[in-house]
DNA sequence: ATGTCC
């Protein structure tokens, strides 16, 4: 064993032994530098792990991706897996308080230098058409009963009603709707809160982008995704599951925190996923799920209705390449040492990252992997990767999420206030629409870590290799 | 992340 119950296992990777915390029933895997592990440490994420990896009915190794930071209860860059029936358990913290937070990515027959022409205008009518801030409303309410019906069928009840195309749901992760959704298991005041923000953004780092291509990677999967073409624009759109999300979330940790049934010490708390209480929560956290592909596909036909109004109806029909969940726990079957098994397995800031040739793959993706969306800080840089071929055996087919926070909200204030935050990002060629007022400080991109770090440490440990990297051009921020 | 404290 290493010093300290820490074993290096090579440049990006080291093993929590069972002896780095009592009570550890299992592992722990950081995929990280030495300076992330030391990081890692000090923001108290390792201890996150250990504690992750104490909870009974554990399969495999706790993991952590290269973007890990500390979370509620649970690491954001964490991924555990738990037998789906027998000791495992399910855990809210283990997904996140925004529930199926993800982004999707269409991908435009446009150019940067048609783009660039009309960018303000651009700019201000995303802006105008997409709420956004904290508490942001849609113009209309749903009813309770429409509701509903979002909650049971994801991004498929916004193609039903005219806003998006077959092909979209293909080209979400899970078809855009979990199945086994109970939504009497979401309460009342959650219902009440998703039914006037459908279609909104958010705030924090949810954002809407206008980008371009920057630099193309991967030559040959690039051209799968159609994506190959530097300069070719793209609309990415990252968001969650809102007020209701937060609120199922809010819900099932009191509940569980005070159940007879559940396993909780601290903020870690959780609950067999065969108990009642886990399988409310499963179900509720699959309404939210689908709430929340619900959302990101009404905000993908405002979009297309900008682009058609302002650059004609090709650019309308962008179609989507892809939308993946980085919030969120699945039924997955996965092999372990010759044995397959169904696993409930946790992502919290993880993306899904399942390499060529998996069978749940859309046959489109199945000869390269499915697209793998990192969403960058505003200004900087986002990326497309696909998974390595040995990510399932890593990471349960898992890889990082994005740039983790390096300032927390308030210190990034306390340092940035004073700055022109939008005439340096203009500087960069970016024009930015904002709601909040500290957003820009709190978002600027110095709080944030350099994604090109953590695209390296993804490749660096066998998780997932760049496809494209791509610059905003418009940035959209609540 | 979040009607950033019902």
């Amino acid at each position: 064993m290493g010093v300290g119950g820490i074993s290096r296992l090579g440049d990006y990777s080291f093993r929590l032994e069972r002896g780095f915390l009592p009570g550890m029933r299992r592992t722990a895997r950081v995929f990280v530098t030495e300076v992330g592990l030391e990081a890692a440490r000090a923001d108290g994420s390792l201890e996150q792990l250990a504690r992750t990896a104490a909870l009974p009915g554990g399969v495999g190794e706790v993991l952590a991706m290269p973007d890990v930071h500390r979370g509620y209860g649970f690491p954001i860059g964490g991924v555990a897996a738990f037998a789906a029936d027998g000791d495992g358990v399910v855990s809210p913290g283990g997904v996140g308080y925004d529930i199926n937070c993800g982004v999707r990515l269409l991908v435009t027959p446009l150019g940067e230098d048609e783009v660039r022409a009309r960018i303000e205008e651009l700019a201000d009518a995303l802006f105008a058409a997409v709420p956004c801030g904290v508490g942001a409303g849609a113009r209309r309410a749903l009813s309770g009963r429409e509701l509903r019906k979002v909650l049971i069928r994801g991004a498929r009840w916004a193609v039903e009603h005219g806003l998006g195309f077959a092909g979209d749901l293909e080209a979400c992760e899970s078809g855009g709707a979990l199945e086994e959704v109970d939504p009497e298991a979401v309460s009342d005041r959650a219902r009440e809160r998703g039914r006037g923000q459908l279609g909104t953004l958010g705030s924090g780092n949810h954002f809407l982008e206008v980008q371009r291509v920057a630099e193309v990677l991967d030559e040959e999967v690039a051209g799968v995704w159609g994506v190959d073409e530097p300069g070719r624009v793209a609309v990415m759109i990252h968001c969650g599951s809102r007020g209701l999300g937060h609120q199922v979330c809010d819900d099932y940790l009191k509940r569980l925190r005070g159940s007879a049934e559940s396993a909780s010490s601290g903020e870690l708390v959780s609950a067999p996923v065969e108990s009642g209480a886990g399988r409310a929560y499963l179900g509720a956290m699959a309404a939210a799920a689908n709430y929340a592909w619900a959302n990101r596909q009404v905000i993908t036909a405002e979009v297309r209705r900008v682009l058609a109004e302002l650059f004609g109806r090709a650019a309308g029909a962008s179609p989507l390449l892809y939308d993946v969940a980085h919030n969120i726990a699945k039924f997955e079957e996965h092999r372990l040492e010759g044995v397959t098994r169904r696993l409930l397995v946790h992502r919290k800031g993880a993306t899904r990252a399942f390499p060529a040739g998996h069978p749940e793959l859309a046959s489109r993706f199945r000869e390269h992997g499915q697209p793998v969306i990192l969403p960058g800080d505003m200004g900087t840089a986002s990326y497309l990767m696909v998974g390595e071929p040995g990510v399932l055996e890593l990471s349960f087919g898992s890889t990082g999420h994005g740039a983790g926070r390096v300032l927390s909200r308030r210190a990034a204030v306390k340092r940035l206030r004073g700055r022109d935050v939008r005439a340096e990002l203009a500087e960069r060629g970016v024009s930015v629409r904002w709601e909040g007022r500290r957003t820009l400080y709190e978002e600027h991109p110095e709080a944030y870590k350099d994604i090109d770090e953590v695209v390296a440490v993804c490749r660096g440990a066998g998780l997932a290799r760049p496809v494209v990297r791509l610059e905003p051009l418009a940035v959209i921020k609540g």
